[in-house]
DNA sequence: TTGAAAGCGCTAACAC
DNA sequence: GTGTTAGCGCTTTCAA
């Protein structure tokens, strides 16, 4: 039924190592080549791709790991580590593990049976707790998420640099009693809620802080509830794009104004920031630049597996837009 | 170095049926089963999947191709695609085509050298066309596209119907000069223009329309034109959620206002769209249901060859928001 | 039930 | 340069 490599060979009127050196660039003489060229297109030939992979014994293959592709930062940043791979030579199996620890158990083993060349991986907390223990057969780079001494290769925002950005920012802007929304399953949350916390006692404010989970719904329930029992901040801190989605849903919902009746600041620059309401304040990512540089550290580490294990750690940038104007003119 | 099935024979005393017969639940005594699967334990065994593939001549995986998974309206497919699949016993691997022929073409190649059983395909017009002489080794059904008569099974949006409901809800809002902005790369455009153009006639209207590259910045451009040459229209429809943004961002480029200036309707019911200014009037796609009944017809496929082919047509459903607020009262 | 042996389609070692 | 041969790790006859 379906047409192999012997098929080709003999349609060439050549041996099948002759085809499979003139299908991967070896050296045939350019009159077979061109014979077997031929051979291929008459018999629709198409390489089987597991029966090379199990015989070169390289999978060409590494996966990327993250919690959700939907996620405008992991959309970037897979982009950028699909093009870098792909000028690799490497294919790209995507995972969407949706915070979920038993998913990423799931996605780490089916990777050691495709036989990946490597990982990219954005744990949640509980498992970056315990990649050391688990030995698996390929090296693995983090991202955005990393552990204290994880013992792997990552690339990382400057989490608490940034989270202080926008504290500073909001005080200057006039703004006193802020609260922090973050994120509960990522180190992320945890590294922003420091930054953030930090920040705040240093200006002398009271800093006060909700972790909830990834989602737009926790979100806007806790903003729900902040703004029905009227105990609401002047201004909030949301450490993702999901949970900013989440609050500024619950503003509107609940019939208030941005900035006037809660300033709004939170992190990932993605495109609807820009549309909704007054324009949202945000920390913008270097999406792009931690996709290429996670690339680049895994085939590193390829090359040279007994190097010490690398944390690059990149800056973010805020964007500033309306939704933490300062409502009341400032006094000298 | 890798530990295989014979390792694990010889660790468990049996031979390398018996741990093949073992872990894919064939007939194996009790006693046996337990020495392997403690085997497989202490030596850390994982199966190799090319192997497995090659030998067994079923790659228990399906290919998903679409224009950008990105898209909300894509990925919520997906979402539904992946999980029907899961459901199955099958692996999905995703392909992202950017609404590019020359990346349809080498995924679709690339999904035989995978020996998929199956692909689910949302094609550009370009690609629609050709499929039928293509001979591929795998069955496909078209989402969101399709041909007319391209030979596949498909399951699509009723695009028309869906464009005549904007149309007559921007009329019974007392708008006259309606614009239409359509992608003009799939056949959604076409059908969606097609609707737009019928649905206008029957009311007397001059129809007035705009095919644009699918992005953000096309959509843009084209709207930012109408509005610096002050020969804008009353309202504008939008024929995807890409275009639909760019239509915003260029109208709050300007700093005009929605619906004042220039009223809003558009596809794809996202989440932003709830957010941005008054909240955009969309068509809400039936996205999961799409892809579950994609998901289905490949299984059918599957078991029936030679099945008639099958073209499933859903209806949207119209999500009415401030864009298309009524400027002035009507008169009775 | 279990084991021995063959072979999926390919590439790499070795001979010529 | 080219062909012959062996074997990657697995499943699946076929005997026992």
């Amino acid at each position: 039924m379906t047409v192999s490599i012997k098929d080709v060979a003999r349609a060439a009127g050549v041996s099948p190592a002759t085809v499979s050196r003139a299908l991967s660039g070896g050296k045939v003489s350019a009159e077979l080549r061109a014979q077997v060229e031929d051979a291929v297109h008459r018999t629709g030939y198409r390489p089987n791709l597991s029966a090379r992979r199990l015989r070169s014994q390289e999978s060409q293959t590494i996966g990327l790991i993250v919690a959700d592709i939907c996620n405008p930062f992991f959309t970037a940043v897979a982009r950028a580590v699909e093009d870098e791979a792909y000028k690799a030579g490497l294919r790209v199996i995507l995972c969407n593990t949706d915070e979920n620890p038993e998913k990423e158990s799931m996605y780490l083993q089916l990777m050691e049976e495709e036989r990946v060349t490597g990982v990219i991986f954005a744990p949640t907390r509980a498992t970056a707790g315990r990649l050391g223990k688990l030995r698996l057969n390929y090296p693995i780079v983090l991202i955005d998420r990393a552990d204290i001494a994880s013992g792997q290769d990552a690339v990382v925002l400057d989490n608490a640099a940034a989270a202080t950005m926008l504290v500073e920012h909001l005080h200057g802007q006039g703004y006193r009693h802020i609260a922090g929304l973050f994120g509960n399953a990522s180190t992320t949350g945890i590294e922003r809620h420091a930054g953030f916390t930090a920040a705040m006692q240093r200006l002398g404010l009271q800093p006060e802080s909700r972790f909830v989970a990834p989602s737009i719904e926790a979100a806007e329930a806790e903003i729900a509830s902040w703004l029905s029992h009227g105990h609401a901040p002047e201004a909030v801190v949301a450490s993702n794009g999901l949970l900013l989605m989440g609050v500024v849903k619950a503003i509107r919902a609940a019939g208030k104004r941005i900035p006037e009746d809660l300033a709004v600041a939170g992190f990932d620059n993605e495109s609807w920031t820009e549309l909704a309401g007054p324009g949202l304040t945000v920390i913008e990512q270097p999406v792009a630049e931690i996709g290429r540089t996670a690339m680049h550290l895994l085939l590193e580490r390829l090359e040279t597996p007994g190097a010490p294990v690398r944390k690059v750690v990149l800056g973010g940038r805020c964007v500033v837009r309306g939704s933490t104007k300062a409502v009341q003119p400032l006094l000298a």
